[in-house]
DNA sequence: ACCTGAACACCGTTCAAGT
DNA sequence: ACCTGAACACCGTTCAAGT
């Protein structure tokens, strides 16, 4: 959309595409999805809420660009990593981890799909699952689950990061609040989801990830015969 | 919040939360997620914008509602099958196709965690997950594997049609869209996206989806030991 | 108990006008 | 080429006032 990509005079003080971009991801950190506003952006940058438009395309676009400003070296990261279930556990690591510093990337995501970032994860996850040496027939399912799993985790917890805030409670509060709602439901109706709430306080977000992770491995690398 | 389970004299033109709720899932299958709006909304059921504050306590709320409107039923009938395996499988091709119908539950989901309309997906498949004699320490992995990947399929759903929405495209042309964006992409970067670029327009969503769980459902049927 | 509708405090986006 | 900042067309929510 907008060319900026030749530096003016000044790169210190000038508005550019990566300045906006910095603040974007400073206001999304710091207050969350409603934080980002191109009032506040402006008021941070020193500028007039108009002159963003002319670097970025509107705020969607603005919203995505930050989600890949974290995607991007995160995945760069993971690919390090040498075996491919071990390449595999690392990008579902990295992207845990950078949710949990940055938990709106999770709806960012889920507001773009087929854009940059889910792309950078699918070409990451993708190559490692060729790598495996899945059955060519296999590929797409075992990259699509892999993907749409962690998808449902980050957009779990970026909505779990948000509400927390909204009420002003810590993550251990929050977990207490979810778990007495769960176990004043109906006894019959929610005999399960009665039965699992004590856990909800003690689970270990990270490890209960990696362990879908390699449920999901396990089954692409030893897929049954179907009806 | 509001008590309303009174009956006034005229259930039929009095304002109500079953009305509200029908109107705003009227609306939201109308024009998507932003169709929903409490102008739209009362100027639909003939009222004051304020008066559905009666009945609701805001925005958020009247979202969830409107989702569990039609996530309970889905699942009730879900439910109905006999064998674990199949009744899984029944309740991911409920999901998906209430999720054709009503797109915008993808991110209605997303929004309210622990709500619940969440909470009945959840009840379901782990009721099925005991049922099918998975072992204590690997229900709740397989619970949560199978819960976020359909949140996850959910949301990229919701927003795909979003997409195709704002931009006037029907699915065919939508998808030739998105191939050739990533087909446009660097060879190198991205060999693996361009290679499945060409799948894109011609697969399943539906049998993605249902080959998806049965990739979990198998990992966690053939659980190999852990490092 | 329930509804009205104007008012409030915000949004994202545009655009004539400046430099 | 890049920026200003007022203006526009919206939002969700509140609340005095009505019935």
């Amino acid at each position: 959309m907008a060319r900026n990509t030749k530096r003016t005079q000044r790169g210190e003080t000038s508005l550019s595409r990566e300045r906006i971009i910095e603040a974007s991801i400073a206001l999304l950190d710091a207050g969350g999805e409603d934080g980002l506003t191109f009032r506040a952006l402006s008021e941070r940058l020193g500028t007039g809420a108009g002159a963003i438009y002319w670097h970025i395309a509107n705020k969607s676009d603005l919203l995505t660009a930050a989600c890949d400003a974290i995607v991007a070296p995160t995945m760069r990261a993971a690919v390090a990593d040498a075996a491919p279930r071990a390449a595999i556990r690392a990008i579902g690591v990295g992207m845990f981890d950078a949710m949990d510093v940055h938990p709106w990337i999770g709806s960012a995501l889920a507001q773009a799909p087929s854009q940059l970032p889910m792309v950078r994860i699918m070409e990451a996850i993708g190559r490692q699952v060729v790598a495996l040496g899945v059955a060519d027939a296999m590929r797409w399912h075992a990259g699509s689950a892999l993907l749409h799993y962690i998808l449902g985790v980050a957009g779990q917890n970026a909505a779990n990061t948000r509400i927390a805030r909204e009420r002003n409670l810590v993550r251990g509060d929050f977990l207490d609040a979810v778990a007495a709602q769960w176990a004043a439901l109906d006894g019959e109706a929610f005999a399960f989801t009665r039965s699992i709430a004590p856990q909800l306080r003690d689970h270990d977000d990270r490890l209960d990830f990696l362990a879908g992770i390699d449920v999901i491995l396990d089954g692409v690398e030893c897929a049954r015969p179907r009806p």
